[in-house]
DNA sequence: TTTCGAATACCCACCAGAGGGTATTTTTTA
DNA sequence: TAAAAAATACCCTCTGGTGGGTATTCGAAA
């Protein structure tokens, strides 16, 4: 045991813990593989670059849980989470993500994760969540503990838009016109009109190009 | 040697590569250096996350060569790069980005980086452009040599906009209207209004969304 | 059962920006 | 040094979206 983290969980294990990491980055995922296998308790049994692989490595290698980025390529690690929960209910995941939004984080962590860990964060961070993980708890690393308590002061965050407000919102970023909203969602361009001055005075942003931006940072996008 | 890489340079030498790294997630950091630490040639002297740091640590180090990522929180990698020209001129760099879009890497080529590999590429090339630049040369993963030769056949590709025109994109991805623009950079409205139009005719966006897309798709934001 | 949020819808005034030009000066490149 | 590219500037028209309202229906919580 090289590194100096104090981890009770680990004393525990009777044999390794076999992973699967899920990233569209070879090299990092290079470097994770490494990282973790430094700790010899931790056994990476397999290191794919999408989730078709993912949900393939997943069935084939059986393993105790599965470190997913968030960002990859066409499908996100959300869509995998989905997929897997639905083939193998019991699998644990941990989620390495870049985004500390509160709202994005509320939505993954929605879907059943197990961990949550920031690709700021330390590595130190990411072995509490494993072996936290493996021992049948949850895991937030420190960042994400404090976003969320800090959220809840402010309760409107969350879920600061309708369905259907968001579902025009995307429409927006997807270049609609008002009018072409309108047709598409077979309502009147007043309504339209109505929704857009919604989502406006509730996101705060003046213009259309705080609303895309909006957007982006809330992966409406 | 562990790795089966053909990297002829690497016989040549016969002291270590010593290593500055730049990346601002810090566990990929860490992964990074264990990869890297691999091969007993290369020497990681410092791994840090922020340009000031980085400054700091090439200041003191004066390492062979300096790897960082391109986005840097506030900064970027470019102006890391930039401003250590500046007081290490000879002073070797690989830049490490997701990026490979044809204009974002002509950019940073053009600041006279010696490197330049996608996390996506493999740790192999990574550690060819690390030989290759020890040596003296440049080195450009396969997927970005194949990206800067296709973009031969479309030459308006890369110089797409000028640089007061991406000037304006970006106030106007700042919310600036044509007013505020027009005094920020002390010209005449109709001015911003000309600029504007050669902007939209240019990148081919019928509307402002597809405009900030557009500038998020070619990081000006 | 009442109250509240969400979704629906309409009206009007106003203007910033899209879209169509043309033209001059400066800088870069051939 | 001539030609091309970039930056500057002005004019006109017109529409789409902004910002200000008000109001009805409907389902869900209280």
């Amino acid at each position: 045991m090289k590194w100096l983290v104090n981890i009770a969980a680990r004393d525990k294990l009777t044999q390794t813990v076999k992973i699967v990491l899920v990233d569209d980055h070879s090299i990092l995922l290079d470097g994770l593989k490494k990282l973790i296998e430094e700790d010899d308790m931790l056994s990476v049994v397999d290191a794919v670059g999408n989730v078709p692989d993912a949900i393939r490595a997943i069935d084939k290698h059986k393993p105790d849980l599965v470190i997913t980025d968030y960002n990859l390529g066409p499908d996100d690690g959300l869509s995998l989470v989905q997929k897997s929960k639905r083939l193998f209910p019991d699998m644990k995941f941990i989620v390495l993500s870049m985004h500390d939004e509160a709202h994005l984080v509320k939505e993954i962590l929605k879907e059943g994760v197990n961990g949550y860990v920031l690709k700021k964060d330390t590595k130190e961070e990411l072995l509490e969540a494993i072996y936290a993980v493996r021992g049948g708890k949850m895991y937030m690393s420190t960042e994400i503990n404090a976003m969320l308590v800090k959220s809840l002061y402010e309760p409107e965050e969350g879920k600061l838009l309708t369905a259907r407000e968001r579902e025009i919102l995307k429409l927006i970023a997807q270049e609609y016109s008002n009018k072409m909203i309108a047709e598409e969602l077979f309502i009147s361009e007043r309504t339209v009109e109505t929704h857009r001055k919604n989502i406006f005075r509730k996101t705060k942003t003046g213009s259309l190009v705080g609303l895309i931006k909006f957007a982006y940072a809330n992966n409406l996008i």
